[in-house]
DNA sequence: TGGTATGATTTCGT
DNA sequence: ACGAAATCATACCA
């Protein structure tokens, strides 16, 4: 059954309404000794009419005795029906809110950041990444640390706290609506959906001011989190073993054009766990370090050349000693020369 | 504790 | 934007 044919039907109890002899209260009041429904109907709406013009405890009892009323129901339920036909279907359309996609981002954020979720000190691992990234064992660095979770957890608190005051405070005003309507619903139109509308424009409310505060702590969080970065930067760290003999195995197997490509660094940001800027950094002061003293350096690079040969070795022995590998050192960088004792 | 090593930053040229 | 060179700041070690 569509709304058209519903709202037929669901008029046709008031047939003759609009005739019904509602000009006049007395010959109203006759009728309903008559007992036919649209004489009922035309009673209520005249009493209804008459409320404002009595005084508050006439008004009352009157009330009372409306609710009472055995058509009351009917008149309710048509009312509603009407309402909804008029105004409330204009904005149901956009009713199906779907969820907001920038809330949707906070709540990932502050998840991610261990301020919302479970309680563990997940923050502490951006932390720990962060750390790690810069080359020290997370270890070492627990002064900052805990000084950053210390900070984290008190966001946390504080974040905690807002949240449940939000929530109660919309718990409280819900009710509080719910019962007005509710007592309201009594004498005006309200459906039970009206009253569901108005609790979810409530809480839509009540949730755009949730959204300031998860956007004020995700602000607090990133500022502290940007303190705690330049304070890693501050306090260089070595990079570890492995990441440099990476470096240093591409650098010397490199030595003619020690320049890695965008691909490269990028990788070899990835073997060292390293920033690719990092991987920048290593070979720009490689670079100029090695020219500047290559007898330093001879050691090493006669190192890292044995060490290439020897891998070369065994791929070539692997792909059957097809055919000799291209030397890469033709001009660029002076190569070493391979004495025992590491002189030029 | 001072010297050296090393990662990061700045300045300048292309 | 990238690299060379100079310089800074800190880690590391004897």
């Amino acid at each position: 059954m569509d709304d058209q044919t519903r709202m037929l039907t669901g008029l046709t109890g008031l047939g003759g309404l609009a005739q019904a002899d509602v000009g006049d209260p007395d010959s109203v009041r006759k009728q309903q000794s008559l007992g036919q429904p649209q004489q009922d109907i035309g009673d209520i709406l005249q009493q209804i009419m008459a409320i404002t013009d009595e005084s508050l405890d006439e008004a009352q009892a009157r009330k009372h005795a409306l609710n009472c009323h055995r058509m009351k129901p009917a008149l309710f339920s048509v009312l509603c029906e009407i309402k909804e036909k008029t105004v409330l279907s204009i904005r149901g359309v956009q009713e199906e809110d779907p969820p907001d996609p920038q809330i949707m981002r906070l709540d990932n954020m502050l998840l991610a950041e261990g301020v919302s979720g479970p309680e563990k000190g997940g923050g502490s691992a951006a932390a720990a990444a962060a750390a790690a990234a810069a080359g020290g064992s997370p270890t070492d660095s627990s002064i900052e640390h805990s000084d950053y979770r210390a900070k984290l957890a008190q966001i946390r608190q504080i974040y905690h706290s807002e949240l449940e005051k939000y929530e109660q405070a919309c718990s409280e005003f819900t009710n509080h609506v719910m019962n007005l309507l509710r007592e309201q619903s009594r004498t005006r139109p309200i459906s039970p959906k009206e009253i569901e509308r108005m609790v979810a424009i409530i809480h839509r409310k009540f949730s755009s001011i949730q959204m300031q505060l998860k956007q004020s702590t995700c602000e607090a969080v990133m500022i502290l989190r940007s303190r705690f970065l330049d304070c890693q930067v501050r306090k260089r760290r070595n990079f570890n073993k492995q990441a440099t003999e990476v470096l240093n195995e591409y650098f010397y197997s490199h030595l003619s054009n020690p320049y890695p490509s965008e691909e490269a660094k990028e990788e070899l940001a990835k073997k060292c766990a390293i920033t690719v800027s990092q991987v920048s950094n290593w070979f720009g002061n490689k670079r100029i370090r090695y020219k500047k003293n290559i007898g330093k350096f001879q050691e090493e690079a006669n190192l890292y050349a044995v060490k290439t040969a020897v891998d070369a070795a065994n791929v070539s022995a692997q792909a059957s000693q097809a055919n000799s590998p291209a030397t890469p050192n033709s001009g660029g960088y002076p190569a070493p020369c391979y004495t025992p004792d590491g002189r030029l």
